[in-house]
DNA sequence: ATAAATTTGTGCGTATGTATC
DNA sequence: GGATACATACGCACAAATTTA
């Protein structure tokens, strides 16, 4: 109480006693401290020096002060608030991320919980930044959606202290097999991605398609993920893989890449025109489907008859540009999709595709975290099972 | 650049001084900004108004100091956080909010603030205990959302007690005219959405559409008014509004009012299909033409022309349906949606819609709040011009 | 309705202490 | 030790906002 230590500024000591003041309520949150002039004769300094004192303990948020009111203190920790939670997702407001979003802040709410929500366009050195401001914040527990984790995780270190001050780690979509096996603390939620893409291809393949192309992201482990599914269902059909039927790209082309390769796979026009030429007597005449198969591009290249996309917004792309080369979908080449995304239904072909949970997703991640937070237990570890939605972008060959 | 305004305070002048010397990188993270005796000099101040303008950029993470050495520039993507900035909204992941919420997140980050967000899920109640929840999370501004504007304000209190507390508060979408009235720290940033109905209208009927149907929503407050602006381009126009022609839908019914609604409207299936038949020579004859103008559905009214939507969403769902009963827009049925949002260009044919400053807004919605924080000054109020989108989802009549 | 008192905001001048080079 | 730069501290004056008499 009276730590007048002869080394202490005199301000601090008052920064101190006005604290003090407010963490034992005996000024409540929301009413009027002493004022300048009390506390100037109170301890004997000048205006200046209580001044610095209420300054910075307006700064680090203690006290609010009203000119010509006064000084009033606002008591932090009163609430029913149960604390702040971090979350921390490449992006906010594209594709599935905001009904991930949704579902964790409902169900935080729902708790007492407050959300802090960031973002890292993708970018590891923006992930770090995002970690280490959360730290900062008093949050209880983070959960995350890795940024490029397919690549090297520069971040892990980063994550370690995380963890060393006690805040649990959900991660959803992609998890750290280095952290999960350090600490109890860490629990994931994530889709099967390899079953994903091996149900996806073994559609196609179960329908008749043989010449199955495949566009995958490379810079996170779901794309990795179902093109190991896609590959695995080639081989399980006894079909080989051709490389030059599959593409893979990063966030920064994925702009490009989609509809370059299926220009690259579609190039021969001629042969493209042809076959929608001949379209009507396709379903009826199996020499000519037969005759379909052997038309060749630029290359010399047989071309696809399907194609297993990394995720709808690709489809969407990949549907786009084999219009723009004359051929229909699923006429001409089928296609899937993944993650029944709101883009599934818009086309006039609905697009078949593999379910993501999405929203439920992000409830289950809130939710674990939240046992972890109370009820401190661990192996919260779920693996979501894909499941395939057919709608009409792909036909039945056999 | 030398805005010295006679009411800014002269310590608040060094600092946006500072402060630019260190964003425009005229001295370099690390490096030594001018000492106290220097800006003494420069500005014709005293030391302690150096020093306040000093002490104030340290606390916000500006520049840190080292005594006996100097003062030095902190790049702020390494400085530590400036505090938290509470974001409630009505809804996360749908609408634009997803974008809005983004603009807000990114800009906040940049400066070195955390954003809380909450949701209210168009539900009062739900608001309050948002903005009670976070007060106690030491924000230092709001930027919020209003639920259901247009109904009484039962949360007006609760917002003078955020706005006691100095919480600065930044209103997105609507605006609580009796907060702005009482005090200076409250800013907003909204869209003319009468004027973006009625251009989105005034421009159907400018190209000849006199039997335009529309679409809104109506519990929120932008559905409220594009139906006003679509009311007042029909009327400046000498058109009637036809009551059984407008449809009105809430978030609950969204998904099957738009279907049921374009069934009702075209109900006729015969005479759809005549119009298909007789597509072909639309163009040429306009006997024919004028003859479709008197088609009529099985309740005896004439199909409408053209379709406004409250926004791009509605408007994929309107086509769609128009698609299922035989007809094609544009050729049969013009439409126009609201939003510009990244539905307008998924379909083959291109929406002709209303650009939204979506992302932008949250982006001006958090400078306006930073602004309101850092340089104290007011009247951040700010109304966006909206401006028609013309793809190819409306024909050309006369 | 006005004036006075109270309280914080801005600003000047001065002095001394402490850390760094 | 001396020069420089930040840290602490006192005293004074007036402005602006708010409450009270």
């Amino acid at each position: 109480m009276f730590n007048h230590n002869t080394n202490e500024p005199k301000y601090r000591i008052i920064k101190s006693y006005i604290k003090n003041l407010i963490k034992e309520k005996k000024v409540e949150d929301g009413q009027m401290l002493p004022s300048e002039y009390e506390l100037m004769e109170k301890f004997g300094v000048s205006r200046h020096t209580v001044r610095q004192a209420f300054g910075e303990l307006e700064k680090e948020g203690w006290v609010y002060k009203k000119q010509g009111k006064g000084t009033f203190a606002r008591n932090v920790s009163t609430g029913t608030k149960k604390g702040m939670i971090g979350l921390i997702t490449t992006y906010i407001s594209d594709y599935i991320f905001p009904h991930i979003i949704s579902g964790i802040e409902s169900v935080m709410t729902e708790e007492g919980y407050s959300v802090i929500i960031a973002n890292t366009n993708n970018n590891k050195e923006k992930e770090a930044y995002q970690i280490k401001s959360l730290m900062e914040q008093n949050i209880k527990g983070l959960i995350l959606e890795p940024t490029k984790s397919a690549e090297d995780n520069i971040n892990l270190n980063l994550l370690e202290e995380v963890l060393a001050r006690d805040i649990k780690i959900v991660f959803i979509n992609a998890t750290y097999k280095e952290l999960e096996d350090k600490s109890p603390n860490v629990g994931y939620i994530l889709m099967d991605d390899v079953k994903g893409g091996f149900i996806a291809t073994r559609y196609l393949l179960e329908t008749g398609h043989r010449k199955i192309a495949g566009i995958f992201k490379r810079d996170d482990i779901q794309g990795v993920r179902r093109e190991e599914g896609y590959r695995k269902a080639l081989e399980s059909f006894g079909v080989v893989p051709e490389e030059n039927m599959i593409a893979r790209f990063t966030t920064e082309d994925k702009i490009i890449i989609p509809k370059k390769f299926v220009h690259n796979l579609l190039s021969n026009k001629k042969n493209a025109n042809k076959i929608i030429n001949k379209k009507e007597d396709i379903n009826n005449d199996k020499s000519i489907k037969d005759s379909l198969k052997s038309v060749k591009n630029e290359n010399n290249e047989l071309i696809p008859d399907a194609i297993v996309c990394y995720n709808d917004e690709i489809a969407v792309k990949v549907i786009q540009a084999i219009k723009e080369c004359g051929l229909s979908v699923p006429q001409d080449i089928s296609v899937v999709g993944y993650d029944d995304s709101s883009l599934a239904t818009v086309l006039d072909v609905g697009l078949t595709t593999v379910k993501h949970p999405k929203k439920q997703m992000g409830e289950l991640a809130a939710h674990h975290l939240i046992e972890m937070l109370e009820n401190n237990c661990g192996n919260h570890k779920i693996i979501c099972e894909p499941e395939l939605v057919i709608r009409s972008s792909c036909r039945i060959i056999k």
